[in-house]
DNA sequence: GTCTATATGGCGATAGAC
DNA sequence: GTCTATCGCCATATAGAC
């Protein structure tokens, strides 16, 4: 641990928010995490806002540029969702509390979120272009990838925000059980969605 | 309105805490949308905490129960899938927040939602227990009905849960468009959950 | 039962010594 | 830069008058 006070402060804060939210978290709980006085937050971060709003951008935006390259890669429409899925997937698995995360805040306060899609090279819109455009051009389904995007990602990140209540009722607990059920998805999903691209 | 005093504070709380969560609301704030003096929440109800579990085990299994009449009636597994999504999305759009809410909940404080199956009468296992059988019995698809009923509910849910983000990044923020999408959903489920479950 | 006033504690933030 | 001590505020909760 040779990083400085400011990327130990960070990391903290990473974990403990990511954990609780900006709400449920405790400045004193992250000093706590990074070994160090709460004090010491205050004097490289000024304010909890602050720091949340530097931690948020950074999850945000990684969180979705990991996707980025996929969807532009050379493939056809179709091999990019069946890819797109796999990422996705690798990626909610490595990281199973930032789709949780991320929908807490942006109901929390969708302002942050507004400022923060301006700043990052995020395009959203070009990505539905893209769909649009294959689905014009081949024997894709006609169906509004809007639907087709939300849907994937509902059946994926559903699984892992709904985890204490799911894991409970159908699998009396057991984590091990639990976890293979989230393994089993990555078939089960694109399965249905290969059955519903193919117009 | 001639409710009674605790009748009164009972809904102002399940509004606000609809709205806010359990940290995110202030007695102050249910106090004022019911209309009177702070004090009197402690009086019926002693302690916010208390307050909040009445509330939630109103909500949660008043939203459970609503499906469970579907579930049991004397049509075919593949009707009564059809018919759930149906009532669900109803259900939902009447209750937008409920969704929300109870993901919330349940990753903030596993335990009161373990408390409140073992109160209440759900009994989420008989249900898989009537997929399970029927699925065996007819030309329906082997798959685990867990992975059917989970992904009928991530792409229900989803769209509600993360609209703040999606209602920016696909539809400019417009709310009336934003609703359309989300009733061109109820014929898009079905639709695939039909797909999927014809073996 | 309902109110005003206040106790109690926790949290974000700052002052100031070192 | 890092610490201790403390301020100021706000939220839950209670005491006590009416």
């Amino acid at each position: 641990m040779d990083s400085t006070t400011e990327e130990k402060i960070y990391e903290a804060a990473r974990r403990i928010f990511l954990l609780k939210g900006m709400e449920g978290a405790r400045m004193q709980e992250i000093a706590d995490e990074a070994g160090m006085n709460k004090a010491l937050l205050h004097y490289y971060f000024r304010s909890k806002e602050n720091l949340f709003k530097a931690v948020f951008k950074d999850i945000f935006t990684k969180f979705f540029s990991k996707v980025k390259d996929t969807i532009f890669s050379d493939i056809s429409a179709k091999e990019k969702l069946i890819v797109f899925i796999d990422n996705y997937i690798n990626l909610i698995q490595a990281n199973p509390y930032v789709p949780q995360f991320i929908i807490n805040e942006i109901n929390r306060d969708p302002k942050v979120l507004k400022t923060l899609m301006f700043e990052s090279g995020i395009e959203p819109q070009k990505i539905l272009e893209m769909f649009f455009n294959e689905a014009q051009a081949s024997n894709l389904s006609k169906l509004d990838p809007r639907h087709i995007i939300v849907s994937i990602l509902g059946m994926l990140i559903f699984p892992f925000v709904a985890r204490p209540l799911l894991q409970m009722i159908y699998f009396n607990d057991n984590q091990e059980a639990y976890t293979e059920f989230l393994n089993e998805r990555k078939e089960i999903v694109k399965n249905m969605i290969l059955k519903l691209i193919e117009a």
